[in-house]
DNA sequence: AACTACTCCTGGAGGC
DNA sequence: TGCCTCCAGGAGTAGT
């Protein structure tokens, strides 16, 4: 679940309450969690500065005196901020509850930094990872994931998303968002939000689409991130919860539910083996 | 080459 | 209550 929205909210909560301060120790859990070539250790970080934080797509980068740190949280991960030297900040994944107790059971990592703040990542699927890296290894890294624009970057535009799309044109249009080497961000919730915003059925083809259509899904996209950023992302919808018709997100998770636009029950149906929501009349599927 | 299905894993929900 | 089954979802990989 954890989409640009959620890994961002990390990210700026790290640069806010943890750049500049050294870690002092750590406890590792999980040790499957961690890639590494031979020799390099969480030991190396002890002692060492961090100093930098950025994101490409889903992945955040910490940059620490010693070495570099990608961190993806896949579908399950979460980063708990807290202590007493900090604010505190929640992000990703909403299992456990942002105010749980941690460490809790499934928190595999927790950074010990100086002035009492700590970090735990928790992720109760275990599919996160984090690898550890020289400086130097960072670029041919980056490059070997292959992402395509950042859905923040200032270069994404309407006139790049179709020209990215030009990479799928047989595939449906929802899979081809997924696809991180189209454009790299957006994961299952904010496709649907992205495809409702726009209008568009999640298996239109790539290539049926007019340019008017490729305009609605890049605005769709655009407005989607900006509603999920300021909340640091979607929440997991509770089924037994009855949320308020307008409430962010509008059709993800909300079978049986009307549309917040038309008033239509909100349906669900699985596209390329994802569970996928839409408004079934906002979203038509032209006649072939 | 391009697209799709399967796999990793666990906790929570729902059925009986 | 408790066992069983299903589902969630990112991305690498295997299969068509």
């Amino acid at each position: 679940m954890p989409e640009l929205p959620e890994v961002e909210s990390a990210r700026r909560g790290i640069a806010e309450q943890l750049v500049g301060r050294r870690i002092i120790g750590y406890e590792l859990t999980l040790p499957k969690l961690i890639v590494a070539e031979a020799g390099l250790t969480l030991d190396s970080l002890v002692g060492s500065t961090l100093n930098d934080t950025q994101r490409f797509g889903k992945y955040l980068l910490l940059t620490f005196d010693s070495l570099s740190v990608v961190i993806h949280l896949k579908l399950s991960g979460q980063l708990i901020a807290r202590g007493s030297g900090i604010p505190g900040f929640a992000a990703g994944h909403p299992v456990p509850a942002y105010d749980a107790p941690m460490p809790h059971k499934s928190t595999h990592l927790r950074f010990d930094f100086e002035g009492d703040a700590h970090l735990f990542l928790t992720d109760i699927r275990h599919f996160g990872r984090v690898w550890l890296m020289p400086h130097e290894a960072v670029p041919d890294y980056l490059a070997s994931i292959k992402l395509g624009p950042d859905l923040l970057a200032p270069e994404f535009t309407a006139k790049l998303v179709a020209e990215r799309l030009k990479r799928r044109p047989a595939s449906k249009i929802k899979p081809a968002l997924l696809d991180q080497s189209v454009v790299a961000g957006i994961g299952n919730i904010y496709a649907d939000e992205s495809l409702w915003q726009a209008k568009l059925h999640p298996e239109r083809l790539v290539g049926s689409l007019t340019a008017s259509e490729i305009r609605r899904l890049y605005t769709g996209i655009v407005t989607t991130i900006e509603l999920a950023l300021p909340t640091g992302g979607a929440r997991i919808l509770n089924t037994k919860a009855q949320p308020d018709v307008g409430e962010f997100p509008f059709v993800h998770g909300r079978e049986g539910l009307p549309c917040p636009r038309c008033g239509t029950t909100i349906i669900k149906m699985r596209v390329n083996n994802r569970g996928t929501y839409l408004c079934p009349r906002c979203q038509r599927l032209p006649k072939t």
